[in-house]
DNA sequence: CGACTAGTTCGGTGTTTTACGAACCAATTG
DNA sequence: CAATTGGTTCGTAAAACACCGAACTAGTCG
């Protein structure tokens, strides 16, 4: 039982990691959406149970707590005769639809990348190189395209299982 | 003429803010990258056109090209009877695979996760929620693929400019 | 060998970030 | 209305970061 205490706090840790170098957040807003997801994946966690596990103040979890819901990383519900929030993190296909935002930046980028070496191109060299460009172009677009259906695929999934949960309730 | 000045530097600053936080480097090491893909594509540019493009001092700019370097963002070739290096930006597949390693960081916690819950899960939610997870393991591995595939595809195209090249040379 | 070129390393400084405690607010309860 | 709960806001201390100049190294040339 101790080692899957310690398995937890690995996983958690690893979350952070994960989450402080991809969406560049502060090490306990990561931490925050690692607690988020390998505890209160089922019912949520209240502000307390974040201030308790991760031992940290209440000013600390309020303004890590703001700025992910402000990146909508993270969101809250609240139950009915109870004051308290509770906290979740955002859907897996939010996930996804994070690297998708990453490579349309890239696409964005090299289009007008694209646009200015057509102006600028003079020698054969610089040509050859411009049909780089536009192979990487149809590939990002091609990667994109890719990402869309999976997201689109996963998010019916998930609406399905939000039905069944909230048919149960 | 004036008109495409503006737009170079606005690419630079593309660039710049776009690698700054994808990798995560100070921004004078992402605008480093920026004017190697902008001006030095073709031959490459120098230490002393790197600090006087980006009018920065010799210090920051050898501090953040060895950060690029062992980050393997940017490479170097040198020339016989020339003490110069000459500095470029990797190549357009690895930007690719940079974002295949993030996807694959994605796809390993995933999986510890996975392992994790199948050990804890105990009421029937937990294990609704099983099923979510196993399916967002697949969409990452069919990405992943998809991914690789292009990447490979992408290199030969690589290679085949590089082969051109040598032969010009 | 002295001067120059090409670049690195070191120490320091101004700025930014991160987390904190204390004070505060707003809603509820006895 | 006083006390408690649930949380926010603000000013700040500590640490990290980014960039710089000055001093230094290592190779080259006259």
């Amino acid at each position: 039982m101790e080692n899957t205490a310690k398995e937890r706090e690995e996983l958690i840790e690893m979350f952070g990691m994960h989450f402080e170098s991809l969406y560049h957040v502060p090490p306990l807003a990561a931490r925050i959406m690692g607690v988020l997801i390998v505890d209160g994946c089922k019912s949520g966690l209240t502000f307390e149970a974040l201030v308790e596990k991760l031992s940290a103040s209440k000013s600390s979890i309020s303004t890590n707590l703001k700025l992910l819901l402000s990146m909508e990383k993270v969101f809250y519900f609240t139950l009915s005769g109870d004051r308290k929030k509770y906290y979740r993190s955002a859907r897996l296909s939010d996930r996804l639809n994070n690297y998708l935002k990453m490579i349309e930046a890239e696409g964005k980028i090299i289009n007008r990348m694209h646009e200015y070496r057509v102006k600028t191109a003079s020698c054969a060299e610089e040509i050859a190189n411009l049909n780089n460009i536009v192979s990487y172009k149809n590939h990002i677009e091609q990667i994109e395209q890719t990402f869309q259906h999976t997201i689109s695929e996963f998010r019916k999934i998930e609406i399905q299982n939000d039905i069944k949960q909230q048919i149960k309730n």
